[in-house]
DNA sequence: TTTCCACTTCAAAGCGCTTTAAAACCTCTT
DNA sequence: AAGAGGTTTTAAAGCGCTTTGAAGTGGAAA
């Protein structure tokens, strides 16, 4: 069933239906009752393709995932996925999810833009030099980026405060009296959120006059393992740290098995904060002892920067946004005053 | 730059260029490598949605996902995503994530098939009574199913053998002298792969005439947070389990962070077995003590689905495969010899 | 030289929709 | 009764590609 044979069979113009269907003023209320009522009966419903031809739009928007990175290994990505997917589907547009090879990245931006998959794409966990931001502006391609990136040019972004929230939670250990923190990061050669939190960390730091010791700091993926092992290799130091920052919940509870396992007490011997971006599958309240946190949902960030995206995509030539989310730091009972030696 | 465009700077017709590009064998070779070049040069690419009108192939396959459902709650899911797109990446197809409520899953399912957005479709998760294998049978559109579901018809499916899986796990438990075995399980009434892997232990318990004891069941989310709280509950009881089977290693790291807050050992005081999904941010045999696991990979899994349906697309009349994969039984270090009281 | 054939290339007809520009139809004025 | 002005409907021209069926090549065979 399409348009042409919907039209004959109400005995109408191509043109008419089509108004009709899609909310077009120029038609009698009585015709699109009758046309709408006809195309539920029917079945009919328009061809994307020929729409997506006809209009020049995709009624799409883009994500690229590139494999080796570990974005895709990471299940924070399937939150903000989530979000994405909750505004996008209320507004019919489709999300189109490309995976391809770090070697090809670059090709495979350029391609989508170029074959008119999609109107916009959203570009996530933006890395030190990243090239994608100056690509993407360089295409003049619609794009909102989860994350900042140190590229200049007018682009629209939405981040939250890794640098205020780290330098929050550390602060607060320092008034706990904690002098040997660990932070244990992604890396901050790699990635501009990791390289935040650890600027936050070290102001925090710097504000009290204490050193920093490059010993204390830690990096790899966010994985439960390496939450642990650091902490293990941690706690193993002539002079260990008696607080440990994590950049993620899942690595907090690495963590917290290694500090566990060797006797010590969460917030007593050792304490802990972790940034937690609040996925479902993991709890910073429900752990034992409860996580203190700052706190962001990813979500959240998804589902705003879909809005983003969908408003620039709609007019282009206005400013791009550019907002930074505040990270609050919620106390709970993973910290207390440092153990006094 | 379009094909007419491109055609007249080469001063071809569209035709020769669009077969020279498409690399059909009725070009000269030296035409179709001035076409190539040519193309390259200009940054022609041919617009994905006339493509797609013309030829009725979209080019696309669809994962429709239920927001409520925990799919998209899950860290399991973005493994398997990882899978699919890794291949789909290679053949230069998309792939298209649609996320509904459950109130409106069916009408989704119904549009995009209609909307010729997508050539085939990825059914994840089935439930039991699931409609939705019926539906897409009805509908005459090409999908694969990730699971079993209950519905009769000829479909293609790839499936793990949960439970002989739990059937494995379970008798060796039993050989190891338990008795007491918990099954830490996703609702059974909910999921397929759920029922399936109780109906396998079971089984097992049935083999040795050990009782089932419904209060040895829990099920709920594969959550770490449920992992602990079941645990507890366990362990709490007058008669608590030597031995748990969780459903996932999420749920297992729940279990072993209660099984150590009680100064338990795992292995000794209780044995623990997890099926392992092969989750690279949480690997069973980096965990302390590592642990024995069923393992089979949800990744390899997506990438075996999307050559089974891009297959099943190109010959929608052959018989739909039906795969189940063995499940391996990796002891590791978890597990031991049930206690003697 | 003509004929035939294989090899290349081409013109033109869709694919199913949107949208422009024009026509048809009303209802009011004058 | 005729024109003005507004509303409703229409025919037709794309959108950019694929693909069918036909036509143009050039070389080998007759």
């Amino acid at each position: 069933m399409n348009l042409r044979e919907l039209a004959e069979h109400l005995g109408l113009s191509q043109t008419t239906v089509s108004r009709a269907l899609n909310g077009y003023p120029e038609v009698k209320e009585a015709t699109r009752l009758r046309v709408q009522n006809a195309a539920v009966e029917l079945g009919y419903s328009a061809n994307a393709s020929a729409r997506r031809l006809a209009t020049g739009r995709a009624g799409t928007i883009g994500m690229l995932l590139t494999a080796d990175q570990n974005l895709l290994l990471d299940p924070h990505f399937v939150e903000f996925l989530a979000g994405v997917g909750e505004h996008l589907g209320s507004k019919d547009i489709d999300l189109l999810v490309s995976v391809t090879k770090r070697e090809t990245e670059r090709e495979a931006y350029r391609r989508i833009v170029r074959d008119g998959r999609v109107d916009g794409i959203i570009l996530s966990s933006p890395r030190i030099q990243d090239h994608r931001v100056e690509d993407l502006l360089d295409l003049k391609f619609p794009f909102v980026l989860h994350g900042r990136s140190d590229a200049t040019g007018a682009y629209a972004f939405l981040d939250i405060d890794n640098e205020g929230a780290f330098l929050k939670a550390t602060r607060y250990l320092l008034d706990l009296g904690h002098r040997r923190i660990a932070l244990l990061n992604y890396s901050p050669n790699a990635m501009m959120f990791a390289r935040h939190r650890e600027l936050g960390y070290c102001q925090a730091l710097a504000e009290r006059e204490v050193a920093i010791d490059s010993a204390l700091l830690c990096d790899g993926d966010m994985s439960e393992e390496n939450g642990f092992t650091f902490t293990q290799n941690l706690l193993d130091m002539p002079d260990p740290p008696t607080a440990i920052l994590c950049s993620s919940t899942l690595m907090a509870l690495g963590a917290s098995r290694a500090i566990v396992s060797r006797g010590q007490k969460i917030g007593l011997d050792v304490s802990l904060i972790a940034h937690d971006d609040m996925l479902p599958f993991l709890k910073a309240e429900q752990m034992h002892p409860a996580l203190t946190t700052t706190r962001s949902s990813i979500r959240q960030a998804g589902t705003e920067i879909s809005k983003m995206l969908l408003h620039h995509v709609r007019l282009p030539h206005e400013t791009p946004q550019r907002t930074v989310w505040p990270v609050e730091l919620v106390v709970r009972d993973s910290t207390g005053p440092a153990p006094t030696r």
